[in-house]
DNA sequence: CGGTTGACTGTTT
DNA sequence: TAAACAGCCAACC
């Protein structure tokens, strides 16, 4: 089994899971802040491999551009629907107010 | 080995 | 503000 891929893969999801409620941050952020720069692809390819059921805060996760990058779909509806739940801002067109809840990790 | 595919990004129009 | 472009990179076939 590749382990490499597998330990990349559960930085990204801590580093996803650490996100606090109300906040958002990039897939180029959460890159980032896992060690894997110029990862974002990843981090969106990890995502959409996440179990339906699974706990991960996934829907805190935008583009860089502060829009919801899934498609318009159940997908898109759900993620909207969950940060308008925790208090975050969200455009008809998917856009989101990232100047006031972008997530800056402290240390 | 090589082409295709994205839940990406930064720059340029 | 938004679209077009060109890099980017692992996963897949």
């Amino acid at each position: 089994m590749p382990r490499d891929r597998d330990e990349r893969r559960q930085r990204i999801l801590a580093v996803v899971d650490s996100i606090p409620r109300g906040r958002v941050a990039s897939y180029g952020q959460v890159a980032r802040e896992a060690g894997l720069p110029r990862h974002a692809r990843l981090v969106g390819r990890v995502l959409a491999s996440l179990s339906p059921g699974s706990r991960i805060p996934w829907h805190r996760v935008l583009n860089s551009a502060g829009k919801i990058s899934l498609r318009p779909g159940p997908g898109s509806t759900t993620q909207a629907r969950r940060l308008a739940r925790e208090g975050v801002k969200v455009s008809p067109t998917g856009r989101i107010d990232l100047g006031a809840c972008r997530w800056t990790p402290e240390a």
